[in-house]
DNA sequence: CGCATATAGTAAAGTACTTACCTATGAAAG
DNA sequence: CTTTCATAGGTAAGTACTTTACTATATGCG
């Protein structure tokens, strides 16, 4: 549903073609939303139908023709309205998440592998965000509004980033080479008790909730 | 697709019929992979065809019948083969963080209440699962690998919020009663300069990527 | 008594997303 | 000098997921 505003929020920038999107998502947006060449296309279509934007060709030499989409009153008017209403419950679907949930599924060596090699890649990814917002930060100018929130966006997926490295770096047992933290050895008391979670059972790992 | 191996994970556990399932998970996973109704019951049925479980009708009193599903050896080894799998790039698709990129297509006011609305549920929820954390750990006998599993998804997903709610309190100025910080008021060096964002410019906000 | 809620689902329709493929150009690699 | 890669611009077909609505029975609430 959110990629149309996606589209329409570019577009309202400035008209560009589907591939032009497509890269404009892949350079801006890709932390927030990802959206392949026909989810973009598909969605091209629903909103020329729905007439909130206009598209026209236009050809070029040596590279296929092009339709460049361009917003129209409607369309902003539309993307206005997305924005008024009332932040939905943001569904959660994180497979990162749930192949942790379920680790007991695979092998130690395994999900260590995984873990670490996710953490890596989410290190990595974390020192890019951040070099590009020191960039942005240096760079004088960024009055802009609409700078700021992109830019609040970006602070904010830093910031779940490195929270989650803090928790993978100690559940790993800091087998990197690169913090150096203190290793935490934690006096285990060896009580045993009955009480397992049980999918349907008495102790929840969290609250029933309706829907 | 990974619905289908929360299912087969919630199923390793013990066997459950659908709606046994759909509890499980709004009780459980529902912080990290959220189904409705016919989706589980649709994602079961594929998963029967495919031989991952064998059902059996329950007749109860009082209720009406129910299916009982339980996960086949075959479905074991689904489960394991995905676990074993190199975690995919995490597709991101989360509407807060684009309503907040393009935030500047609401009025102040707007993004202002629904940031700060969205800020107390995310507290409410992280306090709720903090809680939970609590609770777990202060019942012994949680040795089980299972339970340490989950406990991580949680610890994850409580530190994620907290980074989203510290960056949220920054941004709207700490109009909150809770947490009291010091207001950060940085001097602002009042430069200007004509590079904005160009959606397919030249100063992009991230690199650009394959795919 | 009537209504809400919990139980245990099915049906149908639509939306969102993925995988695989196609055409064509130009530049670089061998 | 031709195969391969990268860029440009897209389509077709299929899978995954959501929404809405519907069928039943039983239990508790006021």
């Amino acid at each position: 549903m959110s990629l149309r505003f996606a589209l329409l929020g570019l577009l309202a920038v400035e008209p560009a073609s589907g591939y032009d999107l497509k890269r404009a998502i892949s350079r801006s947006t890709y932390f927030i939303w990802n959206a392949t060449g026909p989810q973009i296309y598909n969605t091209l279509h629903k909103l020329r139908e729905e007439g909130c934007i206009t598209s026209r060709s236009l050809a070029q030499d040596g590279k296929p023709d092009k339709q460049i989409h361009t917003i129209t009153a409607r369309g902003r008017a539309r993307l206005e309205e997305f924005m008024s209403e009332p932040i939905r419950a943001s569904v959660t679907r994180d497979e990162v998440l749930l192949r942790i949930f379920f680790g007991n599924f695979a092998s130690k060596k395994v999900i260590r592998r995984e873990l670490g090699s996710y953490l890596e890649r989410i290190r990595r990814e974390r020192a890019y965000m951040e070099a590009t917002e020191a960039r942005i930060n240096a760079h004088p100018g960024s009055k802009h509004e609409a700078r700021r929130f992109q830019l609040l966006s970006l602070r904010i997926k830093v910031a779940q980033y490195r929270a989650m490295e803090q928790e993978l770096v100690r559940f790993l047992g800091d087998g990197d080479r690169e913090t150096r933290l203190v290793k935490l050895r934690r006096h285990r008391r060896g009580a045993s008790a009955k009480n397992t979670l049980r999918i349907a059972g008495s102790t929840r790992l969290v609250r029933n909730r309706s829907n």
